[in-house]
DNA sequence: TCGTGGACTTGCGTAGAGCAAA
DNA sequence: TTTGCTCTACGCAAGTCCACGA
């Protein structure tokens, strides 16, 4: 039974005289006769001491059983109707199928502008009859509505299905996820990150895309390129069908690819983040960081430095080092512009997204900044900076119209170039990360004091909150932020009246053992005083919930912990103040930094 | 040097699972 | 058991950065 799954563990055999202790936690031990130790250890815990490859290739062997497709197209019943003008139309099969794309989206805002409509009529059309191109001209006159309800209806046929239904569907997604979600990588089996190939739809895009509303085509087996080794068992093709192309290139990690017909793209499927490889890559880039942490002085030094440059380049670069070092701005590539929504990095800024004030508020030398970030996420913000900062963007912007380039004479290959030479491995993500971690690692000294588990615990998310707000790290506020937040504040209300209440309770006692001094009143004054601490304690955990909540209104704290913060500052943190590390870390949180609850211990220094 | 394709990381929104309160 | 809310997993868009070829 144990041999299917031996390439999950590792054995290790130790004489018994000469076994001292093991870091490891988890582990199966057995004595032998002739006096030896055997230790079986989950293949985990030594993924990250194998050796690397030194040639650029990723793996030896990679097996595994290709993509799951999209569902095929189900028709719609005969009774649900499409109308034209007001009359039902009934729609060729593919025409239906684009239709029922829009159907679905129809309650969505976005249906209404005047892009997507334009982008999805476009491409309906090419799925159209030449017939149903002739009748179907206005796209005000098409009346979606009937088959919207029809999806509604479904899905909510779907929420009132029986317990045995809802059971066997998961039965069927779990079967689906062994055979199809898991692959061979050398010696491991891994668990694979997106092994369902997307289903086609209207695409939409973040802010405002030009390219919204566009078909987004099915893919299907002849669009597939299939990657894996020479010696292992090929992917099959559903019957009928060829794949694109099957190569064996182990320089790279995916195991399958398509190109995406919206922007031309290549799309992947790669390995979890619980797997070695890029656990592995994970662990490096937050080395990489540290080794910055070790030269950030000099660098600093060095750009202060060339804020003073004879020559425009070197200043620009300089200073747009600055920002990327003190408020974490990403790089900045250049867009293709009409492509995608105008969003802007560092290197890209335009004039019009800064505003200088020599004087505001009390504070000299004054930057706002103001311009639609990754995602089309607003970054706004007014900080005050050096002197000499302040001067040279002047002269940036000295001659210039709002819509152009802030830095003219920088992309972020000139700044990555520079860097590269200021350190090994150095871009400008990196300080991003350098930033994050460092102030996550301060910020957990500051904050953390000696006190109770949940106390801690909003230290922890409070430090995590000033990493989010250092990358702007933003979410639209849950639909349910109001409500739960009443909901709280009337918890917190009857808390107060159940105090004051306790309190008089309190009192009352009081004044009785006074006039009576006997043993019994003086128990139940104890008795109540208590009471009146433990309200007091719930009411303040309460209101520590409600001041976390609030503050966390509009700040996302998932993306700076799952990218930006080194785990084993956060690991360290819990073995130092013996808080479980499922406290901040859920379970795939635990899987993809299993390398870091593995290796830090409780003095790990960033 | 520049443009482009390719590979990989980062990022937000959301469906629905899961859990606690009613 | 139902309802209402929170949390997680997932989907997929949108960045970064590098290699390559003209």
């Amino acid at each position: 039974h144990l041999k299917q799954w031996l390439h999950l563990f590792r054995v290790i055999r130790v004489k018994e005289t000469e076994y001292k202790s093991t870091p490891h936690s988890s582990y199966l031990k057995k004595k032998t006769a002739t006096g030896w130790l055997i230790f079986l250890f989950p293949d985990c815990v030594f993924r990250w001491e194998e050796e690397r490859y030194t040639d650029g290739s990723k793996w030896r062997f990679l097996e595994h059983k290709g993509p799951v497709f999209a569902p095929p197209y189900e028709p719609l019943p005969n009774k649900v109707k499409f109308y034209y003008d007001g009359k039902p139309m009934k729609l060729s099969g593919s025409a239906e199928e684009v239709a029922t794309f829009f159907a679905k989206m129809l309650d969505h805002e976005y249906t209404t502008k005047d892009i997507f409509r334009k982008n999805f009529y476009k491409d309906w059309r090419k799925e159209m009859t030449s017939e149903e191109k002739s009748i179907i001209t206005d796209l005000n006159k098409c009346d979606f509505r009937e088959m919207s309800e029809y999806f509604k209806a479904q899905s909510e046929a779907r929420k009132q299905m029986s317990k045995e239904e809802k059971q066997k569907i998961k039965e069927e997604n779990e079967r689906i996820l062994q055979e199809y979600g898991f692959c061979i990588m050398d010696n491991h089996k891994e668990r694979i990150g997106n092994f369902r190939i997307e289903p086609p739809g209207l695409f939409r895009g973040r802010g405002d895309h030009p390219k919204m509303g566009m078909l987004k085509r099915r893919i299907r087996p002849e669009d597939i390129i299939i990657n894996c080794s020479k010696d292992s068992k090929q992917p099959k093709p559903p019957p009928g069908t060829k794949w694109k192309e099957v190569r064996h290139d182990n320089k790279v990690t995916w195991l399958v690819s398509w190109t995406e017909n919206i922007q031309g793209s290549i799309k992947y499927i790669m390995l979890n983040p619980s797997s070695r490889i890029k656990g592995e890559k994970d662990w490096q880039k937050y080395e990489t960081a540290r080794r910055l942490k070790k030269c950030v002085d000099r660098i600093r030094t060095q750009y202060r430095d060339d804020w003073k440059s004879k020559e425009m380049r070197i200043r620009q670069r300089a200073v747009a080092l600055y920002f990327i070092d003190k408020l974490a701005l990403r790089a900045g590539n250049e867009k293709e512009e009409g492509e995608t929504a105008d969003t802007v990095g560092c290197c890209s800024l335009r004039v019009e997204h800064i505003k200088l004030y020599p004087k505001l508020d009390e504070q000299e030398y004054v930057v706002e900044f103001d311009f639609l970030g990754k995602d089309s996420i607003r970054y706004y913000n007014k900080i005050p900076v050096e002197k000499r900062v302040f001067k040279n963007l002047q002269l940036f912007l000295e001659n210039k119209q709002p819509e152009d380039d802030l830095f003219d004479r920088l992309n972020t290959s000139i700044l990555n170039k520079h860097l590269q030479e200021l350190m090994d491995g150095l871009t400008a993500k990196v300080f991003r990360t350098y930033n994050a971690s460092i102030t996550l690692q301060q910020q957990l000294k500051e904050l953390t004091s000696e006190d109770s588990i949940p106390a801690k615990i909003l230290s922890y998310n409070r430090a995590n909150r000033a990493v989010a707000i250092l990358c702007n790290h933003q979410r639209a506020p849950p639909k349910t932020f109001e409500k739960s937040m009443q909901n709280l504040q009337t918890k917190i209300d009857e808390k107060q009246k159940q105090l004051s209440a306790a309190r008089k309770q309190l009192k009352a006692a009081k004044a009785d053992h006074k006039a009576s001094h006997d043993e019994k009143s003086r128990k139940t004054v104890e008795v109540k005083r208590k009471a009146v601490q433990r309200i007091e304690e719930q009411l303040m955990k309460l209101q520590v919930q409600a001041t976390d909540r609030e503050e966390n209104k509009q700040i996302a704290l998932g993306t700076s912990k799952l990218n930006y913060l080194d785990p084993r500052i956060s690991v360290a943190w819990c073995k130092k103040w013996s808080i479980p590390t499922e406290k901040i870390y859920n379970k795939t949180q635990r899987e993809k930094f299993a390398w870091a609850i593995d290796m830090a211990e409780k003095d790990y220094e960033f």
